[in-house]
RNA sequence: GGGGAGAUGGCCGAGCGGUCAAAGGCAGCAGACUGUAAAUCUGCCGACGUAAUGUCUACGGAGGUUCGAAUCCUUCUCUCCCCA
């Protein structure tokens, strides 16, 4: 195996990371890996219980997808076992504890939406159920022991809830430690994660230590604000960009992102160097640069680094009709009438526009409702089987009822 | 082990016997404006209903008091604080 120059491929590996702990030990980690043509171990953990995958976390996994090009070992871990306890980083207390069976098809759905950024290559998928759930008390004992009270409370979302008086349930602060473990089971030379994740990560080379283990070395990676341009990019907060996005929804998305992510977004979501970056920077600085093209150039980028070409060109055209050409879209969804007649609002809610009847009336009495074009006044209007029709809620939804 | 406080809509948070589908804020949706940006302004924001001073469901769970309870009582579950 022939690995790129120690010099070559940390300057790739730096790019865009928040943080390498400790930065010389990862250098020592690939002299020796390529003295010994010996790929690195790079592991990256995995939550079942969410398994929609957005820009956000494309952020790590294309830094996962480096190390993979320059040769080295993938290790995703799905944490099926530790989704029992539940990050403590996520506000949510109670997740819903999860069969065997779901997390397996969650891994499943995991691997399948992660390898649209991963090499199918040099990539293996564990579980960490495996190793876990065997463990038994006196492990368990042995395990804690390692870690005192006063370092747990260091995390700060502990120390946070605390002083806030929220509870910290006492599994809580296992969870770092079975992460961890983790480290220790698969002998992780390096660990991936969000910046939020960094605790975890270190905790785990205090616990390889213990374990007479060389400690894996951390990277984090920035966690991506979300369409909102305020909060980080999640699912809960419904400001992401999945992976799976059709074209023509990723090119909506990133086009009402605020100005101000516009570079974060080519930073982390585009294959652009430092080079080309600082180019648009300089270029959104003059005032004569309307900061709109430079959004579209970067919906298009991220859609061909998802699809491809003709497809982030169809999106935009697609968008320009619809929204500054306001004409209809393509591919309007059709909903046929089962009966002769029925109102409106019915048809609507039992299409999926709305969620209510009572929302549907909401949205005609504030004249969000179109029907062939003008503006539907009428809460119980009856629409008729055959008569075909183009109805409008709001900006962008769409029904024809035929 | 003892004492105190608390659990309200997606979230935060007011209400403390009727006028409460529950103030206010955030989030969300829609309209205006625009670059589908941001900011701003306006309206909406449990469900059902053509509409109503209409019906149903809802203030942690279960009972009870009352003509009437988010509000009072009992009990259960959960949480926080103080003392030991």
């Amino acid at each position: 195996m022939n690995f790129p120059s120690v010099n070559e491929q940390m300057d790739l590996l730096r790019r865009g990371v928040e943080q390498i702990v400790p930065e010389e030990e990862l250098a020592e980690k690939l002299e020796r890996s390529r003295k010994n043509a010996q790929p690195l171990k790079v592991k990256l953990g995995c939550d079942p219980s969410r398994p929609d995958l957005h820009l956000g976390h494309a952020v790590v996994l294309r830094k996962l997808r480096q190390f993979q090009d320059l040769g080295h070992d993938a290790v995703l871990v799905v944490g099926d076992f530790t989704a029992m306890i539940g990050d403590p980083t996520g506000r949510n207390k109670t997740r819903p504890s999860l069969t065997l069976e779901q997390t397996r098809q969650n891994g499943q759905s995991y691997y399948d939406q992660a390898t649209l950024v991963l090499s199918g290559e040099r990539l293996e998928i564990t579980y960490n159920s495996e190793w876990l759930s065997p463990i038994n008390f006196a492990d368990l004992i042995r395990l804690a022991s390692h870690i005192t009270v006063a370092r747990m409370m260091e995390r700060d979302d502990f120390t946070k809830r605390f002083q806030a008086g929220t509870p910290i349930s006492l599994h809580e602060l296992l969870y770092p430690l079975a992460q961890a473990y983790d480290s220790v089971h698969l002998k992780a030379d390096v660990e991936l994660g969000g910046t939020d994740q960094t605790f975890n990560l270190l905790m785990a080379r205090d616990i390889q230590r213990a374990y007479g283990q060389p400690p894996q070395v951390i990277l984090t990676t920035p966690l991506l604000e979300g369409t909102d341009g305020v909060e980080k990019m999640s699912k809960s907060q419904d400001n992401f960009i999945a992976l799976t996005d059709a074209p023509d929804q990723m090119y909506g998305k990133i086009l009402s992102i605020p100005d101000a992510l516009i570079i974060p977004y080519f930073k982390h979501c585009t294959p652009m160097d430092g080079e080309q970056l600082a180019d648009i920077e300089a270029q959104l600085a003059r005032p004569e640069v309307n900061p709109r093209d430079h959004k579209r150039r970067l919906a298009r980028e991220i859609i061909m680094v998802y699809y491809n070409r003709e497809a982030a060109e169809t999106a935009e055209k697609a968008f320009d009709r619809l929204f500054i050409h306001k004409e209809l879209p393509e591919g309007i969804p059709e909903y046929s009438l089962k009966a002769k007649e029925a109102f409106l609002v019915e048809v609507l809610r039992e299409a999926g526009l709305v969620t209510s009847n009572t929302e549907g009336r909401r949205l005609v009495a504030q004249g969000a409702v179109r029907i062939n074009g003008e503006i539907a006044s009428d809460p119980n209007f009856i629409v008729e089987r055959s008569k075909g029709y183009t109805v409008k809620v709001g900006k962008r939804r769409f029904l024809r009822i035929v």
